[in-house]
DNA sequence: TTAGTTACACTGGACTCCATCATTATTAGG
DNA sequence: CCTAATAATGATGGAGTCCAGTGTAACTAA
């Protein structure tokens, strides 16, 4: 706040417009450079100078004109998304997800390798190495073409990419993810809490895509949240934000017991098909964990005000079951009941926001040179 | 988020300048030509160019230059304060004030009209028209001369400065405030919420100065929050965020019986003078209130992990008796207690933010020619 | 083949920022 | 009082960026 703000030089408009031009060519079909022109508010020449530009740092290609109507045909301009790799990886209790993905986020392979949620750390790190190294080979890449990773992990997570707590995988606390993923990858690697990074996925292609203000629960065995505030990802002062669950008075550390009360340990997803086939104790179950579930997501909702609830994790393919009593409960609580979606990712939706993630940080990099590959790109 | 990035004029560029040489002014003494190229980053010459413009659109004037050191004594500039006015108004339960202030936010004339909280609509907006009439005589000041108006009232505010709800006053549901002060004043009128704005105050030039997440709690009668997220005062999709009181679990409907249960009503205030003077009933009332106040911020605290809790409201002044038991019971719930401060404005916070709310206005229509009278000044 | 349509490419002009240098106003010292 | 040193002002020219306008190129349709 007592930064002083910086004046521009005109090369920082030339940087915001490519940004402009970019941020239009993403994801989106190639266009020509009237288009371009219209869509960002620029003249025609002008979007054409910044075109070219993007062309020689190999941030934009051209496409294969599209014959058909009248008049000389346009070129089109597409954002190189192959220009780069970026890496997102799922570091779970079951399961290390790894994925790399083009500029535009378009996942391109995928490794999984299933652990056990009783693995030591040095076992479950070799998992993830596992993982990182299969799928870096599966997409025929070494690893200095990765631009960015993103690591998905439970627990807390601090600014430099050390796990600070983690109260599922006791011995997890303290692990140097980020070094660790350094020695397999080169490029920046960042670490982020999995709910997080999933309520981050949600907000990008997923059923949040369009909201400014949303709250991410992650229903499972674990009870967790992500917060999407103002369209970015809320982290808090200390990295804690949205650990409602450690008040007893929001019910979620009671919540899961319900469910666990009802059937032998291991088996929890059973009493969702249970009381789908009308076990009427099962229902009852999931009933209490779905009156408990809310209060702790109605603190959320009451705080925040958010235009979405997002249901993901793992129960969220019993949705059928949570959602209708979940909005009831919420409307005995809240002043105004948010809408309520279930994530469509299944379980890959933590690491297409690790994805995510390390596309943030390319994007934050978009106007200095671009790291590797894309020298090469632009001899071609 | 879907909508399309504007590419950037000269002019807009220009514009950025501008906006940086006047953040650097604002509020801090003159400083000449080289201090402020320093400070923006711009060279000299484009600094006084963009000085200039400033200068003839009436944001910018000279100051007297400071004679005493060696060398062509340097032209001094400061932001023109002077150029214009904006008005707040705390339309509160027991007390209307009027405040107006210059455009750095200096408080410059004052007006309090004592009302009660029994009065009926009629009679509360007349009490309104005494204090901004009355506010605008002192000035010595036309109501066209006002730039923008921020208002301050209980309850939840709609978009257009409608009361959709207020508990505290009854009558006042339904109440047009925007279009009421509409009537008093040129210049756009932004209604919003007393504890939003006291929040706003506080990160604006109070104790929460220096923070980007904070909590602030309105501790009286009511109960109220209002929150700064990123800086800025977060809102909710329906204008309903930090509603936490709504939940029976958060404990804040609770909170006021104890202090209640003790004393005749009307003299609440007496428990915490009790309290100090060593009784033992009162003390234990202040108690019992201060621990349910703290489930719910422990809610709120949980949910953002805020750098910051500022107390304000009329209890802030026991704060002596509240503070160091709200941090205990705030230890017992969250993960990282965030530093707990009492606000230092006393009953005049609600206004300053209003008086924020219409500045922040105001620079947001810096690139556009101010409003009126500063043509006037610019013929001086 | 010709007319019509659309995009490309070039030019000159306006605006903005910057580096540089001569000029001006003031202080310090002889 | 005069001179040197100091620091700001003012003016000039150059470079980068955006824009409007115009002629040229490429393609379709009749």
């Amino acid at each position: 706040m007592t930064e002083d703000l910086a004046g521009g030089d005109l090369s920082t408009l030339r940087h915001l417009n490519g940004l402009a031009v970019i941020g239009v060519l993403r994801g989106g079909p190639a266009l020509t450079l009237t288009e371009l022109s219209r869509r960002t508010g620029l003249s025609r020449a002008s979007t054409e100078d910044v075109v070219r530009e993007l062309r020689e740092r190999g941030w934009v290609g051209e496409a294969e004109p599209t014959a058909g109507s009248v008049g000389r045909p346009a070129r089109r301009y597409r954002f190189r998304a192959d220009a780069g790799r970026v890496l997102g990886v799922d570091v779970g209790g079951h399961k290390i997800l790894a994925q790399v993905a083009d500029l535009d986020g378009a996942v391109l392979h995928t490794r999984r390798v299933a652990v056990g949620p009783g693995l030591g750390r040095r076992e479950r790190l070799a998992a993830v190495d596992d993982a990182v190294n299969g799928v870096l080979a599966a997409a025929g890449r070494a690893p200095s073409t990765i631009w960015a990773s993103g690591v998905a992990t439970t627990g807390l997570v601090d600014g430099a990419g050390r796990v600070t707590l983690s109260e599922a995988l006791p011995e997890w606390t303290g692990v140097d993810l980020a070094a660790h993923l350094g020695r397999l990858v080169e490029g920046p690697v960042l670490v982020e809490n999995d709910c997080r990074l999933a309520a981050l996925a949600e907000s990008w292609t997923g059923v949040a895509r369009d909201a400014e203000d949303v709250v991410f629960l992650l229903a499972g065995l674990r009870t967790g949240t992500g917060l999407i505030i103002g369209g970015r990802l809320h982290r808090g002062f200390a990295n804690a934000a949205g650990e409602i669950g450690a008040l007893p008075a929001a019910g979620w550390s009671r919540a899961r017991n319900h469910l666990k009360a009802w059937t032998a340990p291991g088996a929890v997803a059973d009493v969702f098909a249970a009381a789908r086939s009308g076990d009427r104790e099962a229902a009852e179950a999931v009933d209490r964990y779905v009156r408990d579930l809310a209060v702790g997501a109605s603190a959320l909702v009451l705080t925040l005000d958010p235009e979405l609830v997002v249901i993901g994790g793992g129960f969220s393919r019993s949705a059928d079951l949570i959602v209708e009593p979940l909005r009831r409960e919420l409307d005995r609580w809240c002043l105004r009941t948010p809408e309520i979606r279930v994530s469509a990712f299944g379980d890959e939706g933590v690491a297409l926001g690790a994805v995510r993630l390390a596309l943030g940080h390319v994007e934050s990099a978009l106007n200095r040179r671009p790291p590797r590959g894309a020298a090469a790109a632009r001899a071609r």
